[in-house]
DNA sequence: ACCTGAACACCGTTCAAGT
DNA sequence: ACCTGAACACCGTTCAAGT
């Protein structure tokens, strides 16, 4: 049932991915989409009730390439595959990513990779009111660096920027000139990423103990 | 010199922070800004290249209401200080502030803010080389957190689907039913600001201490 | 130096109409 | 059921002109 509009549905989204990926978020209007499919743009009416409703689709689209993990993964791999497979949907999709940090994850996609954290979250001891919280702070690092490294908040001109201030103005604050040799470094985001990702988990792994801690009573190993 | 042009530019940037408080930033076109202060919208082409740096010229403005920690603070302190100056930032202006991870720091304020963070990590004692990835861990969280609060990722809206889900499909994924009671919870955004805080400083800690171990040879205290 | 008017090539969305 | 046409109230930006 309804087999026809939900195609028709997923090759609006469609058209509307590639609308974004040539000419970015901003050309991705009601007329172009329609266009690119040979439609009026008031045909797309019928699939979405105005322009937002789209782009929470175009954000549901890009949250479904994210694969489920392994079920037989321990805590920790399960969190680094959600956290490899939402960067690298933010590669693949770099002018539709930041519309994550803009509207509230509602798509199905969104809820699996939230359910998923959850799930990883208990296995690994922390406490069951501490897990929304948990969750929360480790998808905030996951969007928030991914969108910094294609969104350009980390782009070249910031480092640059840096870097060059550092060398003309030597006494800024101290101990800038200590840094001079490390703003303008090429960075290896992968190995950055992997090193600030272990930190969080850490943080979770501390948390968990600490109150497998306190459920256990002392003496009882 | 000059003083008049500056005058004219800082009106136009306060009558778009008062479009986008609010109609929000999506009201913010030349046209508007420029009704607001009886201009033709061609008028603010003498101060601005094109909308994009009116927008830019928004954050520099939010961004300068950040004030400087005291200059005795402890590390931990300053970042403690400056977080929570972000922070309220986002607060004041809501709809501005998601601007941010959209484009570069490069205005002198959000320079400001990066150099302190700088001297803070030197003053823990994180080798010089691992101060810029610590710094961007930093304020990727503090932007992207301040951002999840102010700009619904954490709406009500999305709270509600994740209890309600945990209620109407109980075997979802195991441990789902155990977090039911904690998803609709009213969440304490500053108590839980403080911990992640709390969280990620001890990671700069704990790395200091590494650092200084590292370089301090075994047997020396 | 600072501003305006008119014009161009776009928007999202409503409503009524077509097949 | 699915789509179109015309219209309304908007956009950013260019160019030439005004004072």
């Amino acid at each position: 049932m309804r087999k026809l509009k939900d195609s028709r549905r997923a090759e609006i989204v469609d058209a509307a991915l590639l609308v974004a990926a040539e000419q970015g978020v901003k050309a991705v209007s009601m007329r172009a989409v329609a266009a690119r499919i040979g439609l009026t743009p008031m045909a797309l009416y019928g699939y979405f009730r105005n322009k937002d409703e789209l782009l929470d689709a175009i954000i549901g689209r890009m949250l479904a390439e994210i694969s489920r993990p392994a079920a037989d993964l321990g805590w920790r791999e399960t969190i680094l595959h959600l956290a490899a497979e939402v960067r690298s949907a933010a590669r693949r999709h770099p002018s539709v990513f930041p519309l994550l940090f803009t509207r509230p994850a509602v798509s199905p996609s969104a809820i699996m990779v939230i359910d998923l954290l959850f799930d990883a979250l208990l296995r690994a001891g922390v406490e069951p009111a501490q897990v929304p919280r948990m969750e929360r702070m480790i998808s905030t690092f996951l969007i928030g660096y991914a969108i910094s490294e294609v969104g350009g908040r980390f782009s070249e001109g910031s480092l640059d920027t840096r870097g060059r201030r550092a060398q003309l103005e030597p006494d800024l604050l101290p101990g800038h000139q200590l840094l001079a040799g490390h703003l303008d470094a090429r960075v290896d985001w992968d190995a950055e990423y992997q090193a600030d990702l272990d930190g969080l988990l850490d943080i979770v792994a501390g948390l968990a103990a600490r109150d497998q801690r306190r459920r256990q009573p002392i003496g009882k190993p």
